[in-house]
Order: structure tokens, then C-alpha cells, then sequence
DNA sequence: AAATTGCTTTGACTTAAGTCAAGACGGTCG
DNA sequence: CGACCGTCTTGACTTAAGTCAAAGCAATTT
């Protein structure tokens, strides 16, 4: 018997009640009173599915909402003048993005899924009125801006390949335990190329970074199966990378 | 007769008001209606003046506020774990900062003093009291974040050293520019270093590349005075970066 | 004015990571 | 099943940028 559990759609279908999300505590209602939770309630919404590659919203469209990720996960791109693509983070579930577009209006990503997932969706004006009327949410919107902010930042100085890809996986890690699941044992949601992309290295150099992992008997993975082995070796070697913010 | 006009201190001195700053439109008010500028006025502090070096908050130290450059110039620094300094970004006249620690409730930067500098202060009090009685105030305040986003996700990409330094001075040219100075000539308010650092390359590998820049008439530069030579080809090479959002 | 100090530039060399090219693997579809 | 396609890995080679070291320059102190 398989007892993996892969970052992917395994969790249960949830209520559509924060209150009752069992990922609420790292979502939205993170610290909100019951009160404003339910204000919460009313304002949100659920996507449908959406397919593995299908994009939420695109760069240039007008933005009605911000988002959390109910299943699934996914992948925000921005491009460049000339098409070149970066990738700008991952979102596992309960995770709240879609917040860099609010100062133009319109978005500055691609936010698209990794695979088969769905999204809560706060509507532009919700966000607004229950700036107004929920004592705590305009706290919570300020924490989840700036922890997107940190989080951004936290590759940004001069690491190198190992650096980075340690730092990477120590960051899955720890945002896949609180969620529930064993951390030493993770089916990646994403390619080789968006990591490699994500991380500002090419792909070869990630493949012969994870090469080299596996000779050190750091980590064990194939496709997107991935165990750790040494977790405490590899947290030294992106001991430099600030640690992600959850 | 030197019609050089410095970044630095050269700002005539500010009313206290934020509805008579010439600053303004590119500051905490912009785009709120006359009564919620009042507002804002009463919040607001202004620090006493900062000697160049000293620093404003530093990394640890409990969020008492954000800020505003109202003359001089800030940079902000992360540290990594074993010390190294990160420059994260540069402050000029008129720009918010001091965001990115709302999260934790604790600084996660050093803001120092670039030059003579003060700041207008608006205390974290302030922001969540304007967030709910001024209508307009929490969207400025969510422009404020994501405009910060936007500017710490430009330099994120692969590139050159010389595309970054031709974008870096782009952005600093289109920044000066609507504060009233000739953006074709201006004086650094940065070390070398700390430029090389935000720029993510070594100090020795930013001064060929200004080296390069002369020799191929782009700019002239001795020192902290920098003179463009040929903006459009400047900014051709940094295209590929996206722009600064002022 | 000479000396000290810290920043910046330049040159010579090294290296980590990128590029190019070939092959392997895995999944999909006729 | 075998052919096809895209993704990933591996090897050989190149290169942009880093490192080390020395010298130049500017500002400050004595």
C-alpha cells in the first residue's frame, strides 16, 4: 500500500465555509474573529475546476479579485518585453495570491494551474468593503501583502545552484507540513523547467544539481516523486536563503 | 555657473501639509479626495534629520510606522543569516516605504540614511485608523504594497549585468524626472558598493561595465556625478527589464 | 602637506553556470 | 504495439561574471 500523499488534489473536498476550511488557518481568516470569518463567508466565492495548464487570469486583464487555492496549485509568470517568461512563485493550497496587480489595476502575471485545481475568489470589492467594515481584515490584508513581499525577496541575493535548490526544497517542505501531509515525501506540482526558471538557473544546471543530490544521498527523486533523505544537511546548505514565510 | 541638480538635499523645505508638498501626487495622497488628505495630515509625524549613514529602524525592531523620503535618500538592506548584506532598494524623495515587515510585526530590513535625510512618518496606528474611516485610504494603501511588489520582481529575471545597470539607470533617470530635476544629469546618492550589491554583481564587475558604458559614449560618470550621454540607447539595452513603476 | 583610510578602478586568472548537442525516458495516440 | 513528442539528463565546451591582487584616487586627519 501507498501511503504517499502528493501535493496534488488529495485534500478533501472542503466546506465552503472558512470556518469549516481545515486550511483556514493559513489562508485568508488566518487570526480573524468568528465575526468577520463570516462577513469573510458571504464576500467569497468558488471557482470551477480548472484544468492543469489552464490560466486563472492573464497579464493585462483588469483585476476583480484576489484568490486562494482551494486544491491544487499554481504557478504566477510574469513576461518580459520580449516574451521571456519568469516565474514569480508557486501557490500550494491556502495560499493567497493575485495581490501584485492591485496597484495598476490591471495584472502584471500569468497565474496558471499546475494541475486540476480550484481557487476561492474575493471579489475586488469585498476585499474593499471588508477593508471598511471587518476591524481585523484590513490587518490581514497588510500581513498577506508583505509576506508576499518576504517571500519575494527571499531569493534575490547572490546564491548559488546547490543554494538555491536546497532552499527550495526546504521552503516545499515546510509549507507542505502544516498542510497536513509528511514532509519527507512530496510529489512536486510543478516541471523541471519552472523550477529551474523559478530558481534563475537553466535546465541543465538544476538536472545536474539534482544529479549531484542524489549522489550525496541528500535527496531521492525521479519524475516528480521526491523524498529527503538528509533534510538537516540540505537546511544547511540553504542555510544563507532566508527561510520562507508561511 | 553649476545648474546641476543633486538628489540629495537640495528639496526646498516642505510644509508640514501634505496638500501643499510638492511631493505629493507621487506620496502617501495621491489620488485622495481634499478631506481624506486632511486626514493623512493629522497621522502624520515628521522625523528630525538623519545624518548620512545613520539608520531609521532596524532589522528586528518592532513596526512602529512607515515612512515617507521627504529630503535625502534610504536604502533598505536585508541581512542572510551569516551576515551578508543585501541592498533591497533605494528610496527617493516622495517614495513610501517601510512595508515589507507588516507582516511579522518586526522590521526585516535595515533602512539607512543614504545622506542628510528626514522622513514624514505615518505611525501604524495611523494606517489602520485612515484604512477604516477614509474611503480611498486602503486602496492607496494596497497601490503602496503592490507597487512594491512590482518594483522588487524587475531585477528578479536573468540578466546581464549590463542590462541591469542600463535599466538601473533608466529607473533612476525616470524617477528624478516628475520630482522637477533634469533626469540627464544627476548625482548618485549611492556607494558603488551599494549599487553593485542591489544590482546582485560584484563590485569589480560593475566598474568595467561602467568603464564600458563611457568608452561607448552612454554616459560620463567621475565619482557620484553622472551624466546621460545617450538615454535611448540606455534604454534599448535595459528593454528587456521591466520598467520602474513610479 | 604628508599620511592614513576607505572606496574605486584595472589587470590577470578562475570558476560556476550557460550553451550546444546528443541521447534517454515517459507518456500519448494511432 | 511501435512511433512520436515533449521533457529531462548527460557530456563537452564556452563564457560571463567572480576572485585575487595591486594600484589609483579622494576625502579626512594630524
Amino acid at each position: 500500500m501507498n501511503t504517499r500523499i502528493s501535493i496534488a488534489g488529495v485534500y478533501p473536498e472542503h466546506e465552503h465555509r472558512c470556518s469549516e476550511c481545515r486550511l483556514g488557518d493559513y489562508c485568508f481568516p488566518h487570526n480573524l474573529p468568528p465575526l468577520e470569518t463570516d462577513e469573510l463567508d458571504h464576500a467569497l466565492r468558488i471557482s470551477r475546476p480548472l484544468q492543469a495548464g489552464e490560466p486563472l487570469y492573464r497579464i493585462a486583464e483588469p483585476v476583480r479579485a484576489i484568490y486562494a487555492v482551494r486544491e491544487g496549485s499554481f504557478k504566477t509568470v510574469a513576461l518580459d518585453s520580449e516574451g521571456y517568461e519568469q516565474v514569480v512563485s508557486f501557490h500550494l493550497p491556502g495560499e493567497v495570491f493575485g495581490l501584485e496587480g492591485m496597484y495598476a489595476g490591471s495584472q502584471q502575471c500569468d497565474a496558471i494551474a499546475l494541475q486540476n485545481s480550484r481557487v476561492c475568489i474575493l471579489p475586488y470589492k469585498g476585499v474593499l468593503q471588508l477593508s471598511h467594515s471587518a476591524s481585523r481584515f484590513t490587518e490581514r490584508m497588510f500581513q498577506l501583502f508583505s509576506k508576499d513581499h518576504m517571500n519575494h525577496l527571499r531569493l534575490l541575493g547572490n546564491y548559488s545552484a546547490e543554494e538555491r535548490l536546497a532552499a527550495f526544497f526546504i521552503g516545499l517542505a515546510e509549507r507542505i507540513e502544516p498542510r497536513g501531509q509528511a514532509a519527507s515525501d512530496i510529489t512536486l506540482p510543478m516541471s523541471r523547467g519552472d523550477i529551474a526558471n523559478y530558481l534563475r538557473l537553466a535546465g541543465e544546471t538544476l538536472s545536474r544539481a539534482l544529479a549531484r543530490f542524489q549522489r550525496q544521498d541528500l535527496i531521492q527523486i525521479n519524475n516528480r516523486e521526491l523524498r529527503f533523505l538528509d533534510i538537516e544537511r540540505l537546511r544547511h546548505m540553504g542555510r544563507r536563503v532566508p527561510p520562507y514565510v508561511l
